[in-house]
DNA sequence: GTAATATATGAACAGATGTTCAAATGTTCG
DNA sequence: CGAACATTTGAACATCTGTTCATATATTAC
């Protein structure tokens, strides 16, 4: 609506292409959601703490002491994590242990390696 | 340095695994570049941009009006995803045409896809 | 050259995000 | 039970990020 107020308001639009991609879009939601996932790779502490994760299961305590950093901050980060089911937990004593949930930690990973090193 | 100030002060750490893990993690710059190529799939016009992308190469202009936004606000995105080598672009005329540079664009969203869809 | 078109850019602003700090929760052990 | 331990939580704060608006650059067409 209001159609072209910033927008291109002249001729460069090409109308064929841009009702046929129109069409091809996923909808709202399935975008959000991906963006939403790749936000979870997209800090240093959380890579950093699934890296750790891909290395071998471990308490908030040894995560925090791994990464030089607060276990409080390290906690916050996990439960976003947890949130987008990339990693879960179960607790073991007095300890709660992290994991990630499957496998698509390492392939996600790995082929954003493969961009960086070209 | 100053261990263990807001850290676990206390016995939880299992060093062993602590000082194993430590040592396989990746250089600190090696996180960061990927966390920052993830970046780019985090936020929604991006992603958008480069759904559209996938579909056909376009001048800033259609891609615009595909996704209901400024054009202004198009271009400061495309050249953030150009300083990351996910687009590249070329001049056509008055036109910048804007294209993927590769195919790692398509690889990473469909890993993402597949964690999504379980 | 000048006007028109397509895109880029910079500063400013608003909203999102990550860390810190202090305090709360929940578990184990004596 | 109460003390100690491991983790969580919430509010506050600072930083980062994306969009807007106004303006600048660059190409084409006349």
């Amino acid at each position: 609506m209001a159609d072209d107020m910033q927008l291109c308001e002249t001729q460069c639009v090409h109308k064929d292409i841009v009702e046929k991609v129109k069409k091809l879009l996923p909808d709202e939601e399935a975008i959000y959601d991906l963006a939403d996932l790749f936000k979870m790779f997209g800090d240093t502490t959380r890579m950093k703490i699934m890296y750790v994760l891909l290395e071998s299961e471990m308490c908030v305590c040894d995560i925090a002491e791994i990464l030089g950093m607060t276990q409080s901050a390290i906690s916050h980060q996990l439960r976003i994590l947890k949130s987008s089911k990339l990693i879960t937990s179960r607790r073991e004593g007095k300890s709660i242990i992290y994991f990630l949930a499957d496998d698509h930690v390492r392939s996600i990973v790995n082929q954003g390696m493969e961009h960086i090193f070209e």
